[in-house]
DNA sequence: ATGTAATGTAAGTGCTTACTTACTATGTCA
DNA sequence: TGACATAGTAAGTAAGCACTTACATTACAT
């Protein structure tokens, strides 16, 4: 196993028990172990346990996805597009659920380095829905309202589910009810928008 | 001091810190400076700092609130209402962000007891959010959705809302913002739903 | 005034845990 | 083959922390 395979290993395995247990209560001793390494290895990697949870931070923007998903739409109506994007979004979601819930749970540990990790992720999104809006309302497609207002409102009935789900109460729903809920989610929003 | 007095003196503190640094990351040391009481003294009144984390969860309800929502929009016309229902909603989230942000930190603690808390919380408004939207439907002011679903789109738009400015990145906006969002929200939400 | 319930002070116990040190084993490339 | 980088084993250190114990103090009710 490479140095390269045996950091990502360990940043797993933090990955995974951080967001399970939270970072005080995930001990380096468990996470060596979930890597399949010795303790005293983790710390050759990193120089300590704080700086091991910086680097778990890094890297999870949405962009791979939302660049695909912006190339998808073209040529959809809104409504298949909105259901497209929402769908996505939401899958995005889940696909980081671990690193959502460590950003949700240590907010209050390194405000900065979490702020950030969150901006990283949201910003984007926020800007290219918010343009995608505008764009339809430039053809006249949408009513006049403001495309940032919109896509949060977007956004955060689609987060709202993912975090009530999969943060809240991972497991006690069906497959059914949440596609129901995206489906009408978008309707609502559909027509709450259009011109 | 009444005994009840210390005691809720302890779970003020308790509520301010455990929000402030998590369940392990307050120590019932500072949680009895916090609250002006000798360490002893915790422990004479909860048993254990688990059981203090327990108690701790206790009576967040949103019914006072709720009820005299009810009570204030009748008569008012649906964007009214929904209006104030919004800004009632985000407002008693705020009088709750200490608890809503440990439930959120701590999920993965004491999953039924976090799930209890949260149910306590959040049920009753669904349902009567559900309700009042039903009740519209009936009067033919609404075209047809399920209530349920659109109560669950309402409010989650409001949720992420409070989740993304208090709870993520506590303080970095102005209270104009908040206010236009939540107009835009509402407004958006109305001409999804009317008839 | 005195007994009782609540609190405080102070010291300590035992466990956990991040992190270290010293030495050994293994695999790779010259 | 041998040098070097990487990983493992094992033992330990030092600090923090939940929780306890023993005893002193205060306040209030009868």
């Amino acid at each position: 196993m490479s140095v390269q395979e045996t950091r990502q290993q360990i940043l797993r395995a933090a990955l995974k028990l951080f967001s399970e247990r939270g970072f005080m209560g995930a001990t380096t001793r468990e996470i060596a172990d979930e890597a399949g390494v010795a303790e005293v290895t983790l710390f050759r990697h990193f120089l300590s346990k704080d700086y091991l949870f910086e680097e778990t931070l890094k890297g999870y923007s949405f962009l791979p996805e939302l660049q695909e998903v912006l190339a998808k739409i073209q040529g959809m109506d809104y409504e298949e597009g909105m259901n497209v994007i929402a769908l996505s979004f939401f899958e995005a979601l889940k696909k980081r659920r671990d690193i959502i819930r460590i950003i949700q749970s240590e907010v209050y540990r390194y405000p900065e380095k979490i702020h950030l990790a969150y901006h990283e992720m949201i910003d984007g999104l926020i800007k290219a829905l918010s343009g995608h809006l505008r764009g339809l309302q430039k053809k006249g497609l949408l009513r006049d309202f403001d495309p940032y207002n919109g896509a949060r409102a977007f956004m955060g009935m689609i987060f709202s589910l993912f975090n009530m789900q999969e943060i809240l109460l991972r497991s006690k729903y069906r497959k059914e009810d949440e596609n129901t809920l995206i489906a009408a989610f978008v309707n609502i929003f559909i027509r709450g928008t259009i011109a």
